[in-house]
Order: C-alpha cells, then sequence, then structure tokens
RNA sequence: GGUCCCAUCGUCUAGUGGUUAGGACGCUGGCCUCUCACGCCGGAGACCGGGGUUCAACUCCCCGUGGGACUACCA
C-alpha cells in the first residue's frame, strides 16, 4: 500500500444507523487508521423523497458516539468537498454530458408502468428481467417525437457485453457476465443521478483508493467498473465484506428486533462494547483475543481476516461484552453516563447526595447488563422502594430467622460507631448470641434489610444504607 | 427464473494435506460464597452430502444440497 489510503462510508440518511452500517464505517475508519490514512463521510442523498435531514443529525451523532472520527466530510469540509450529493449535482451533470459526447448513453423515454410491464412479461416468460435496451437504438426523428409528446427520459448506459473482472481484497477474483445485465439508468427522469453513477464519480473525484462495503454491492461493482471504464477513471481497490444476520440468517432487519446504533444506546449499552462486538463479529483479525479496545483494534486490524459468510447478530455476546465495559468504567465517568438512566428509571439523581449515590451504584455496578438495569438493582437502597419479596417473606417465616433478626436490630439499636464497625460488631454479637452461622445467620439480614434474597455482598449494602435505614427496617420485627 | 457469493460445535470463529479439530458466547457440573453475579477448574457440543486427487483430506478439484445477496427511475 504504497500511498496513504483513503476510504470512505457513504450512508443514505433514510433511516438511523443500522449496526450493519456501522459495522461498515468500523471497517473503514480502522483500516484508515490502521494504515494512517484518510477516512471520508459522505452522505448520499440522490432519493429526496426518502432523505431527511434529521437523519443525517442523527447519523452523524451516532458515529460521534462510536467514537469513529472522519477526516472529511460534513462538520469537517476538506479538498475534495462538498460531501454531500445533492450538493455536487453539477459535477453529476457535467459527467453525464461527457458521457453523451462519447455516445456511451442515451435517453430512455420508457415510463414506469412500461418497464413494470416488461419485467412482468419476463418473468412470466422465466427470463431474467432486465431492461431489454427498447429506446437504445430511437432514431433522432423518434426521439423527438416523444420529445414532443412531453415525455421526460432518464438516461441509460450502453452496457457492454464483456465479461468484468477484478479482485476483492476479502474474496479474491470475481467475474460478471455483461451479457446478464440490462443498459441500467444512471440519471433519473426527474435529473437526479443514480447511486451506480453518482458513487463511481464521487470515489473518483474525492481519490478514494478502497471501496469497503457489504457484500450486497457485490454485482453492482461490476456496474460500476464499467462506468470507471466509459470515463477513463482507474477503478479502487474493492472488498466486499459479508452482511450481519438475523436468527434466520437472513439480513439483519428491524423485523429481527434491536438492529439501529440508536436502539442499543437507548437500551444501556456502551459505545466501546458495541464497537468491540462489531469488530468481532464476522472476522478473525483479534486473533483469539475478544475484549479489545480501540486503539487495539485498529492495530490488529486486517481486511483479510473479515470471513466471507454471513454472521449471525449474537446480542447474548453483546450484552456479554457490555457488562465486562460497565464492570471496567471508570467510576466518576460511569455515574455520568448512568444520569439519563437513572433519571428514566424514575430517579432524581441530582438531587441525591452525590457521595451517597456513588456508593450506591459502586456496589450494584458489577451485577449490570445493561445501563437500563440499574434501577431494578438499587431499588432497595430506597426507602419508598423498600418491600419484602415472596422469596425474602419465606427466608423470614421461621423463628430462628426472626430471631437472628432481631438480635441484629438489637444490637444496632445499642451500639454506636461506623457502619462498617456497626456491621462486623453485629455479625459478631448476633453469631455468639444466637450461635446461628453461615446461611442461617446472613439470608434473614439481607432478607429483612433488602426485601429480596439476593444481591451485593451484605457488608456493603449495610455500608451504604447506614445504620438509620437499617435500624428502621429492622425494627418491624421488633415485637 | 437469472447472475453472483458462501458453507467447522446452537452462535461467532481458529485451522491452509498428517491436530486428541483449538478458543469465545450460550448451556452445564464443581469450587469460591450468606445469595445472585464475578472469578477459577471441568463437561456436553461441529468439519452439509457424494465423487475424485493423494500414502494421507476439514483442508485441493468436481457435482449435488443448503443458505444468502442482487435482480428498482433505493442506496
Amino acid at each position: 500500500m504504497a500511498p496513504k489510503p483513503r476510504v470512505r462510508f457513504a450512508p443514505s440518511p433514510t433511516g438511523e444507523l443500522h449496526v450493519g452500517n456501522a459495522r461498515t464505517a468500523l471497517f473503514n475508519w480502522m483500516f484508515a487508521r490502521h494504515f494512517g490514512g484518510e477516512f471520508i463521510l459522505r452522505i448520499e442523498d440522490t432519493d429526496e423523497s426518502r432523505s431527511a435531514l434529521s437523519y443525517q443529525l442523527n447519523l452523524i451523532d451516532d458515529l460521534k458516539w462510536l467514537g469513529m472520527d472522519w477526516d472529511e466530510g460534513p462538520q469537517k469540509e476538506g479538498a475534495y468537498g462538498p460531501y454531500k450529493q445533492s450538493q455536487r449535482l453539477n459535477i453529476y451533470e457535467d459527467h453525464l454530458q461527457k458521457l453523451i459526447a462519447t455516445d456511451k448513453v442515451y435517453p430512455c423515454y420508457c415510463t414506469e408502468e412500461e418497464l413494470e410491464e416488461e419485467r412482468q412479461s419476463l418473468i412470466l416468460s422465466k427470463r431474467m428481467p432486465r431492461y431489454m435496451g427498447k429506446c437504445r437504438n430511437l432514431s433522432p426523428d423518434e426521439r423527438k417525437a416523444r420529445e414532443e409528446q412531453g415525455r421526460k427520459h432518464s438516461y441509460r448506459f450502453k452496457v457492454p457485453h464483456l465479461t468484468v473482472e477484478f479482485d476483492d481484497l476479502i474474496r479474491g477474483a470475481m467475474k460478471f457476465e455483461g451479457e446478464a445485465i440490462g443498459d441500467f439508468i444512471i440519471v433519473r427522469s426527474n435529473g437526479m443521478p443514480a447511486y451506480n453513477f453518482a458513487v463511481v464519480i464521487d470515489d473518483h473525484l474525492m481519490a478514494i483508493t478502497h471501496v469497503i462495503r457489504g457484500e450486497d454491492h457485490l454485482s453492482n461493482t461490476a456496474l460500476q467498473i464499467m462506468l470507471y471504464r466509459a470515463f477513463g477513471f482507474e477503478s479502487p481497490t474493492f472488498a466486499h465484506h459479508c452482511l450481519i444476520l438475523g436468527k434466520d440468517r437472513s439480513k439483519l432487519s428491524k423485523r429481527h428486533g434491536s438492529v439501529s446504533v440508536g436502539e442499543f444506546r437507548k437500551q444501556g449499552i456502551l459505545p466501546e462494547a458495541l464497537i468491540n462486538y462489531l469488530g468481532l463479529l464476522g472476522s478473525s483479525f483479534t486473533e483469539g483475543r475478544e475484549v479489545l479496545s480501540r486503539e487495539e483494534m485498529i492495530a490488529a486490524f486486517s481486511l483479510e481476516r473479515a470471513s466471507k459468510s454471513g454472521a449471525i447478530f449474537d446480542e447474548e455476546k453483546l450484552h456479554w461484552l457490555n457488562a465486562i465495559y460497565i464492570r471496567n468504567c471508570e467510576n466518576e465517568d460511569f455515574i455520568k453516563r448512568l444520569f439519563p438512566f437513572l433519571q428514566q428509571a424514575g430517579y432524581q439523581p441530582d438531587k441525591l447526595d452525590a457521595q451517597w449515590l456513588k456508593n450506591v451504584i459502586d456496589t450494584v455496578k458489577n451485577d449490570l447488563i445493561k445501563l437500563t438495569d440499574i434501577g431494578g438493582h438499587i431499588r432497595f437502597f430506597f426507602d419508598e422502594q423498600y418491600e419484602l419479596t415472596d422469596a425474602a417473606k419465606e427466608i423470614l417465616a421461621t423463628e430462628g430467622a426472626r430471631k437472628v433478626v432481631t438480635t441484629f436490630g438489637e444490637y444496632l439499636a445499642a451500639a454506636q460507631g461506623l457502619p462498617k464497625d456497626l456491621y462486623a460488631g453485629a455479625i459478631k454479637y448476633v453469631k455468639e448470641k444466637t450461635g446461628v452461622k453461615g446461611k442461617e445467620l446472613f439470608m434473614p439480614i439481607r432478607a429483612a434489610l433488602t426485601g429480596v434474597v439476593h444481591g451485593p455482598e451484605l457488608d456493603r449494602v449495610f455500608e451504604v444504607l447506614g445504620k438509620e435505614k437499617a435500624a428502621k427496617r429492622l425494627q418491624q420485627y421488633n415485637k
């Protein structure tokens, strides 16, 4: 790789950022960073009816959240802009003129209804539905006649009937037969450029060296290479990675559940975890390591280690990674990230004592899978949410258990000191006085103190709860 | 239907002619432990089928089969 590579991520702002697209972005980003090249963000918004600025903003926000920075693109203009296709219309027009001048294209006057009819009849006769070239050989007079009828026209590319071969960095030698491809539209009748036309021009003008994208674009590559040749442009190197699949092995889509970066973000998946998982999925450049930082992934990245077959999205593994990242998260930073989730769970973190909240979070942090889990894990620290579950009631139903609890309360009522010492003292006292130890000793105390039978270590819980709250909760058994 | 791509445990993958087919998630047994989790130690679990090539195929070739993508005036 002699010169610095230039790669791009070119989403169309027609919906939320899909994890599959995020993975494509990640591959491009890692590739650029690994080789010290440039990562460009280009917005492909030539479909005016489906594109929306809000999606574009959303997409940019998600990319930033994931920690992928671009060297050129929206909000970071560079030497090859503009980076939004709707602002490059004059460029496409100029290039169309070049193809007209060299007789590589022709106007097509067919209406969508006519095309649909042709397609259906081809399907019925069991032939490949493709454009048969009806308008390809129209005489000047025939064209004039159609113009006079006021018919709009698109422009189609005269597909040369030769085979197109190229070397895919991930898949190796690829070969497509031109015979099977119908003349495709490069400029729509509304004057907007079609996808295959615009990408070729942009990738060339933006000096893109490597096109890394999903396998769903594999067959488009043949068409694009034809255009590169028609313009006399040099083709970039292509690399088509596999797609992310749903449980049924079809392309991951909304019907499979959560698929957008935004959704995972709302669920409290950490960006580090998502990025890490997306890097792991369908590739093996990490060489057996599973938990890697962005930097480690960049260092290890290799396109050649991307797998060729589709990979099923495994939310369980994502969760496993997320839990690891939560555990490893710096406390200060973690609480900040947790704020919106605390609010969503009905708490008012800004009105709580900061140090106390920190202690609360510290004690439950290791039990969280997702940030949205927080509510359920901290509820017993709040009096208004404290209540006994059936399991806890059962534990406390025995005479021995009540004795343990009342004895514990007895000690608390009399003793003074730091919570930590109080707890140790109380446990020792109860042990001596009742002779109970182990499960019979701790479970009743846990049940009475927290109302539930699972949770963090009891000494931690007691410390955070403090003497007042603990004593109050035990009081009801002191009858 | 056509073009193209793909094929190792349930899932993500390692493996590049000779391995007890390795790891991770999940599942599971045990240890740790007041509980859950974490952690640690174990277990079950895979080379789609058939032909070749070869002394030897998971690995190379062919044919099936299966899955997928594309087949738009969407990208």
